[in-house]
RNA sequence: UGAUCCGUAGCACAAUGGAACUGCGUUGGUUUUCUAAACCAAAGGAUAAAGGUUCGAAUCCUUUCGGGUCAACCA
């Protein structure tokens, strides 16, 4: 039980105690009870606030808070050994030796804070590419999220199943091949020498500089705009195309099944470069027909109803919003229909509790919609869909636009900041002895530890700007930074380890006592939250709250460890603590790293 | 027009209704001692504005202003 249900469980108790009569029992319960962590400007670890019983009570908050440490110091003098009172705050100080004995039986466990399995079963769908073009920046921030709340939720004890649905059909996959057929002469990516997504993204590219050019010409014909852009040859080769995919002719089938091949290998490089993977892959080619299904059966039960001319809806002005089309008039389906569909399937086949989709904001209305008319259904899994929405990377020039050219392409973006991590562990020169393998392993692990810290430590919900001027940073609250108090502490404990010849993790078994300093204290108390902020993370979905508090661990250690030395401690007893203290940091900076999905290197 | 999210220092970000956090940038200091991708210090804030609720509001409510997104028989 962490130290805060602890002190709420105590002051419950001495509440009770002392003015049981007198208030409410609502006031007394141990959720009504703010516990926060003292601010570093007055004495203390953790603060109550007394404000709240002050009113019933007719007394000041001084003379309640007097009464209210003093009783808990007098009636826990193992776990309280101080308290004082300011304005209405009741600064608590807890004794060293809880601290010392915390740490003393927590810090060789490298799954400290995870919890076992519960039983329940999480889908997590996330990345949802398009087979047009290549992943971009706003992806990374999808996969990055998508992955790292899987595994936060698996932390929690949750079974977890990551899924993508890949979207694979329709006019945009269309625009790509068209533009192949006309200009490409037969190339391929193995021709050119590209990497596959990169190459069917190109097309894409040609087909709308094709297509500006062919309106332009139209409209200086004469025709106005909107009857230029209905009319241009190629769109209208396009809108032909898609009929004979959907009716299946087989050239077209097969130049698809070739291009989206080629596209497919692109993404498995990136997928695996980004640490991204999934166990079930979806696609809208194939879930678009049970979403069908589902349409009919939803007319059966009477939740859809036909339009004269044939197009199907569902009615949903009762609970505030409009009608909504989910079949079109001859037949076919819109998007909504697919993602009927597609719920339908998964809860089939996996039978989950709750089902996460990693989707952007922009699609909040849609999701609603889907949750809705599932909810409509009765089916038994709408309740457990949750729509984990996230704002866009936008540019400081604003949201990127891939018609002027400022998409940031996600493999360039990783390239790029390989690079960075190259050049600047040149300069510093601490790994001249790794191998060659050993050095891009390295350059990886920062480079990536960079780019994901920098996309998950923004709440999901909000959207977040980046600017690649500036480029990403390897200083202050950064993913480096937090790498490198890592390898610093492992520098450590592999210089003990050496002197001593003991085996890794059994650093400083021997028992300590004494008092400890400040810095040593906000650590340990920092240390114990983690299971606490793992737990958050995982209610609220959002890795952002383990981002920033691995980087408080790591700041408060880069602080300790420039005060206090470790291994020329002054005496053996603070030297043992404080290879303890470090042993555990590096294991929960480790574990909490790992949750988002970044490694952290022994040396860098 | 409606729905919805957002507005915190030059920039980027944080804060279960409880004593505005941090980084970049700026200015100064720290390296015969465990890796300076570091540490220490300083400057920088009517939390967009106005009301309201509360012992207490960046946070909740109302209005205004500014921005994003959605409201397609596109996906």
């Amino acid at each position: 039980m962490s130290i805060v249900s602890q002190i709420k469980a105590l002051v419950a108790t001495e509440l009770k105690n002392l003015y049981g009569q007198e208030l409410p029992a609502a006031a007394m319960e141990e959720s009504a009870l703010t516990i926060n962590t003292t601010k570093p400007e007055f004495e203390g670890d953790y603060t109550l606030v007394l404000f709240s019983f002050v009113k019933s009570l007719k007394k000041s908050p001084e003379q309640l808070g007097a009464e209210i440490g003093e009783a808990l110091v007098k009636t826990n003098p193992a776990i309280f050994t101080a308290h004082n009172v300011i304005k209405g705050f009741l600064n608590l100080t807890i004794s060293d030796k809880y601290w010392i004995d915390f740490l003393g039986s927590n810090f060789t466990n490298p799954v400290f804070g995870n919890k076992p399995a519960n039983g329940q079963k999480v889908m997590v769908e996330y990345s949802s590419p398009n087979t047009n073009k290549p992943l971009h920046l706003g992806h990374l921030r999808n996969n990055f999220l998508g992955w790292s709340v899987a595994q936060i939720l698996k932390g929690s004890g949750y079974e977890i199943i990551k899924s993508c649905i890949v979207n694979d059909r329709g006019i945009h996959i269309c625009k790509s091949m068209i533009a192949w057929e006309l200009f490409a002469d037969g190339a391929t990516p193995q021709s050119t020498n590209m990497k596959g997504d990169h190459f069917v993204g190109e097309y894409y590219v040609k087909f709308n500089d094709e297509y500006k050019k062919q309106v332009e010409a139209l409209v200086t014909g004469g025709m106005k705009k909107e009857e230029a852009e209905k009319e241009a040859p190629i769109m209208k080769g396009t809108q032909q195309m898609l009929l004979e995919w959907e009716a299946g002719k087989p050239e077209v089938i097969e130049l698809w099944k070739k291009m989206n091949s080629w596209v497919y290998a692109g993404f498995d490089v990136t997928y695996k470069r980004i640490g991204s993977d999934f166990q079930k892959m979806y696609y809208e080619s194939e879930t678009y027909i049970p979403g069908k299904k589902f349409v009919e059966e939803g007319l059966k039960q009477g939740v859809f109803f036909k339009k004269e001319d044939g197009s199907v809806w569902i009615d949903l002005t009762a609970e505030g919003l409009d009608e909504k089309l989910v079949l079109r008039k001859d037949g076919t389906s819109v998007y909504i229909t697919q993602d009927l569909g597609l719920a339908q399937q998964k809860y089939e086949e996996f039978k989950y509790d709750q089902s996460i989709y990693v989707i952007a904001d922009e699609q909040n209305y849609h999701m609603k919609v889907l949750k809705l008319i599932l909810q409509k259904f009765k089916k038994p899994y709408a309740d457990g869909i949750y729509h984990l929405s996230y704002g866009m990377v936008e540019l400081p020039t604003g949201r990127m636009k891939s018609r002027e050219g400022t998409v940031v392409d996600a493999d360039e973006m990783v390239e790029e900041m390989v690079e960075v991590a190259r050049k600047k562990t040149e300069e510093l020169g601490k790994v001249k002895d790794f191998t060659a393998e050993e050095l891009k392993e390295l350059y990886d692990t920062i480079a990536l530890g960079a780019l994901k810290f920098f996309l998950l430590r923004v709440d999901p919900k909000k959207r977040m700007i980046f600017n690649p001027e500036e480029s990403i940073d390897f200083h202050g609250f950064t993913g480096p930074f937090i790498q490198f108090i890592h390898a610093r502490i492992k520098s450590i404990l592999r210089k003990e380890q050496g002197a001593r010849g003991l085996p890794t993790g059994q650093a400083g078994k021997a028992q300590v006592s004494g008092s400890l300093f400040k810095l040593e204290k906000e650590l340990i108390l920092s240390l114990e939250q983690f299971p606490t902020i793992i737990e958050q993370a995982c209610v609220e979905h959002n890795p952002s709250v383990i981002a920033i508090y691995v980087y408080q661990i790591a700041k408060t250690y880069s602080s300790f460890y420039t005060e206090h030395p470790v291994l020329t401690a002054e005496s053996e007893e603070k030297k043992q603590l404080r290879l303890q203290i470090s042993e555990m940091t590096a294991n929960v900076i480790a574990s909490g790293m790992g949750l988002l999905g970044i490694k952290v290197p022994e040396r860098m």
